[in-house]
DNA sequence: GCTGCCGGGTT
DNA sequence: AACCCGGCAGC
């Protein structure tokens, strides 16, 4: 984006793109950074009118900015709305910090998100007004102190390594943080309106915060900064030329809520669910109901987490699971918490977090079993067809089940299908072939036939179709290993 | 002969 | 890579 683009915003074109997300008339720079959303991530429009980003992006957002819809929409105290910032202060002490980034994440995130109205910049810079038209629709000019003190916190910010939220997508980042940049730019570079390069004098404003003097932001300050001294002074040129580095190092810090409950250490990633949990768990109150009287508010705590140590642990646990590729997977017990009040022991299974759902279900000790596809039901993406659930049937066959005791599922978490090459076939198979080719590395290695029954068997030819995969090509059966 | 599946060919 | 099939070999 170039400041030409923000002079150009076409002013009523954009209401196809626009409408459902601001809903109103907002300030251009949203409006700007908005649009590039739309080109990088996709976005949903809801039905309703209103506007989410794609998954991925939802997530990032949430995880982030600590301030995302979820928090907004579930959670009754709205803990992370930066329009109530003062319920952190109360529960962890004073942290300007934190309330300057949601400040500035309510900027960069820009429309769409009413709960994170910021005033523009240029409010509080009048001699930018021209620049960058202003709604006309937002708050009394009785507000205006407050605005400039919004303004004043988002120069403090631009010094701030974690409110670059430096994550993002690569690509994607870069929008929020470039919005960011260009309207602070537009702000500070005050009488050089073309020039959006950060001269010498500029510097000292985005400078290098002073260290944080409480022991939790210090930590979070450490958490961001470590290994990289002369970060500061090459982050604002990070900063100016978009480069990406320094983007990484802020993006692994996320905001997580710590029970402080005796002999409790439950984190979780939203307030809400931190509430919950202390209501349910703690003070004995029924789970399922919102009232809050507040007092929970006592028994929990803010901590950063930084994501990059925390995703290396993680990671050493499930190499490479999909899930952990994602932002989610930061604290094991996210989604199965409310429902089982587990103590605070329960906090050492980070695996869980990996296939939450997978080890939630009945666990199959059968080899074939890991190995068949995906059963129907757990296959929620395509609903609609119900005609085609053909695959059904060939799981049902009674025949099946009676040759296999033991515990039988049809819960399936991965929908891989009949192509998934299953961890334990390779350990059946490949043992064997090994053993003989290390022998006799000749061709006559042959795969002994297994004792089960095979999809042919099971099935027939008259219902070929429900055979796995390998055994319509005539290879070695994969549902029915041995 | 039935069956599993290897090896190779085709798309 | 997915798919198909001839043919070998175990039963």
């Amino acid at each position: 984006m170039t400041s030409k683009r923000l002079l150009e915003q076409p002013r009523a074109g954009d209401s196809t793109h626009e409408g459902g997300c601001a809903g109103q008339r907002e300030p251009v720079i949203g409006k700007a950074l908005h649009e590039g959303a739309v080109r990088n991530f996709g976005k949903e429009i809801s039905p309703n009118g209103h506007c989410y980003t794609s998954a991925r992006e939802r997530h990032y957002i949430h995880k982030k900015f600590a301030c995302g819809r979820e928090e907004d929409e579930q959670s009754s105290g709205g803990v992370l709305k930066h329009s109530c910032p003062a319920h952190r202060l109360i529960l962890n002490g004073i942290r300007l910090q934190d309330q300057t980034h949601m400040e500035a994440l309510s900027l960069v995130r820009g429309p769409g998100e009413p709960g994170c109205r910021l005033p523009s910049p240029e409010t509080a810079h009048p001699h930018t007004s021209s620049i960058i038209p202003v709604p006309h629709d937002r708050r009394p000019s009785g507000h205006a102190d407050k605005e400039v003190m919004a303004a004043t916190v988002l120069t403090t910010l631009s010094t701030s390594p974690l409110v670059l939220n430096p994550s993002s997508s690569a690509s994607g980042v870069d929008l929020a943080s470039k919005g960011w940049k260009e309207s602070l730019s537009a702000s500070y570079s005050s009488s050089t309106s073309g020039n959006w390069s950060w001269d010498a004098s500029d510097q000292s404003v985005p400078s290098t915060p002073s260290p944080p003097l409480s022991n939790d932001a210090g930590k979070s300050f450490l958490l961001s900064s470590q290994s990289d001294d002369n970060n500061e002074e090459t982050e604002s040129t990070h900063f100016l030329f978009e480069d990406p580095i320094p983007r990484k190092r802020k993006n692994s810090m996320k905001v997580m809520f710590k029970c402080l409950w005796k002999n409790c250490e439950k984190v979780l990633s939203t307030s809400s669910g931190i509430q919950r949990h202390i209501r349910t768990v703690h003070l004995g109150r029924n789970g399922d109901s919102d009232y809050s009287d507040g007092e929970e508010d006592f028994y929990y705590s803010e901590i950063e987490v930084n994501m990059d140590t925390l995703s290396e642990g993680l990671s050493n646990l499930t190499p490479t699971s999909p899930t952990t590729s994602g932002p989610a997977p930061v604290f094991p017990i996210l989604t199965c918490d409310v429902s089982r009040s587990e103590p605070a022991h329960m906090i050492h299974t980070p695996l869980s977090q990996s296939a939450p759902s997978a080890l939630c279900h009945i666990r199959t000790d059968h080899a074939y079993q890991a190995t068949t596809p995906v059963s129907i039901p757990s296959m929620p993406s395509e609903p609609p067809h119900s005609e085609d659930r053909i695959s059904v049937s060939w799981q049902s066959p009674p025949v099946i089940y009676k040759a296999l005791p033991g515990p039988m599922t049809q819960i399936r978490t991965v929908s891989i299908g009949e192509k998934r090459q299953p961890v334990n076939h390779t350990t059946v198979s490949k043992p064997h072939s090994n053993n003989t080719s290390a022998s006799k590395p000749t061709t006559g290695t042959r795969k002994p036939r297994g004792e089960a029954k095979k999809c042919r068997k099971v099935y027939g030819m008259e219902k070929r179709d429900l055979w796995c995969t390998a055994c319509r090509w005539k290879k070695a059966c994969q549902r029915f290993t041995d």
